[in-house]
DNA sequence: TTGAAAGCGCTAACAC
DNA sequence: GTGTTAGCGCTTTCAA
């Protein structure tokens, strides 16, 4: 590897006047300049950035951590945020914490390690301390989801009023009896859908009777499968159900088809997100549908934004909340 | 961030103590050890990687070129890569190259001057010249698609054999005019996999007429959606359809549900990989599985064993090769 | 068993 | 306009 004290010996010059010619330093001649440039060239002189790094440049690197990529969903999501930081210039470096807290520290310690510029991270439910500790150590913006103890800058979607749109709309239909499979309220996101659900039905002067919620692990299909049994197998089974996350539906999309349940005559069913190929399901899939690739998008600018404005920039608290839309196809009628 | 110096002063020891304590350097006490380890956690202390890189230390990131992480092939992939490298303790680096060889290149220098310490490539068709300058720099893989260009190590499937299968049980149900929906020759892959559907179809003695055979760009969901239409418009349409690409049977899936047209009635459709929602589309689509997750994974875990052999370790050209398998479903159905 | 000090390649403050 | 020097955080001699 050549070094700029190799470039500086091949020219008869000190390693700084290199240093400065290849930064095109104004103190530097021109003549200079230009034989500095053609040494290095020749020589084949790149500069090493770990050393670069060292006097404090900061990296042009940027973390990334989503749950699982082989989720549409949050691949979805690393897509548009790859696209919005490569656009420009940056570099992204990925984590997928599947959910647990100790592989999302391992990814920190990484991100950390390698001196990435800023991180943007859907975090697991319940960070460990030290994972918080890493992280608010650098720029960070929480996406989706959100926990306390991290920064207060967050970019997500209106969780309750998308919720709340799916079970009103069931509401109108006429239904009645309407289940709710959804994940634990330990993510935030969990809570505040099962909020909109029970809002919804609040309102309506309808009641919430346990049986009809069903609650389960965020990433996980089986839990939407699982509940979809569960339901069908009740007394008195509901005639419509809101699923209240894309995996969750999923599992409950199988399963229907696997029971045969005859989709929307006996049951009504709203989705949540709109993945690809749910337009076909059974009679099509109504649905709640999410911005998130330009929620994704405006998230890393707003990152890049903030660390353009240099680590004194004091940001306040910032949230941006975007809303789902009701997408009506054949999986749902009125009673 | 907290530096080993910080560690030292707060226990009380020197630099050095700090640093072999942290690499269990035999000579350090167990005593000094525990205190050591103990107060580097509570201070949230991570080595910077800079200064060790420095000190001739290779970096721990692998770079990843994908096409298009909005595509849930290449998520797939990408999910994959992750996993195997985090487990071995490596990051990742991500870049999408959109199928564009500048975006690509992009890619590629913001990888070398990052010092990766290698790189895993869906290469474009036609990488620049600087882009296989700079991957060649570095210890590299090619994954599914294989250029001249790069160094001759590549895991993909076995492109020609999978379309021929596809195109074998057509011909076996009985059916003599089949289309074919796939990449242009201007990929490998592409060419690849337009050799099974012709080889197939010369064995058994059955003409492919031009009308017949569309050829279209890798990404492209338009492309399976306008050849369908095209097909369907033929004077004398085709009675079975093979799709060569995971876009091109994406795109012809829709426009088939939106022309109505009867699968396997009318039409018997062969799809290209197993995505989420092909099993429940109309009858079931019959597909050609691809082993994508174990291609993915061995893939990393052969550059990782290649980096740890050290850079003077000589390999000879290595490619692997993986079947894909079909799935029988409903969309498919002799004549 | 631990400490002191050198030095990796680069940049920037300070000479001249 | 160019050179000298210090030091980023770490590992690794060399001392003690």
């Amino acid at each position: 590897m050549t070094t700029a004290r190799d470039v500086a010996a091949a020219v008869g010059l000190s390693v700084s006047t290199v240093g400065r010619a290849l930064s095109d330093d104004p103190r530097i001649s021109d003549a200079t300049k230009a034989r500095v440039i053609a040494a290095a060239e020749t020589m084949g002189y790149v500069a090493n950035r770990a050393a670069r790094m060292m006097r404090g440049a900061s990296s042009d690197v940027i973390a990334v951590i989503v749950p699982d990529l082989s989720n549409g969903f949050y691949a979805t999501i690393a897509h548009a945020l790859s696209g919005a930081l490569t656009s420009n210039n940056w570099q992204l470096m990925l984590g997928e914490s599947a959910d647990d807290p100790r592989i999302e520290r391992r990814h920190a310690r990484g991100f950390v390690s390698a001196q990435v510029a800023g991180a943007i991270v859907v975090p697991t439910a319940r960070p460990a301390p030290e994972t918080v500790q890493l992280l608010t150590s650098l720029p960070h913006v929480q996406l989706l989801r959100r926990v306390g103890q991290l920064k207060p800058y967050w970019f997500g979607i209106d969780d309750t009023g998308a919720i709340r749109q799916a079970t009103e709309h069931l509401i109108t239909s006429g239904h009645r009896r309407i289940g709710f499979v959804g994940g634990t309220p330990d993510l935030p996101t969990g809570a505040a859908r099962q909020r909109g659900y029970r809002e919804a039905l609040a309102d309506a002067g309808i009641p919430a009777p346990d049986e009809l919620v069903l609650l389960g692990p965020p990433l996980s299909m089986d839990h939407g499968r699982a509940a979809v049994a569960r339901l069908l197998a009740l007394q008195d089974p509901p005639t419509a159900l809101v699923t209240a996350s894309v995996q969750a539906t999923r599992g409950v999309l199988e399963e229907l088809l696997r029971h045969e349940v005859a989709v929307p005559q006996d049951l009504s069913v709203v989705g949540f997100g709109d993945e690809p190929g749910w337009s076909w399901w059974g009679p099509g899939l109504t649905t709640i549908a999410l911005p998130i690739q330009q929620l994704a998008a405006t998230c890393a600018l707003w990152l890049l934004d903030r660390l353009a404005a240099g680590p004194d920039a004091h940001t306040a608290a910032y949230s941006s909340v975007s809303s789902g839309e009701l997408v009506l196809r054949g999986s749902t009628r009125g009673i």
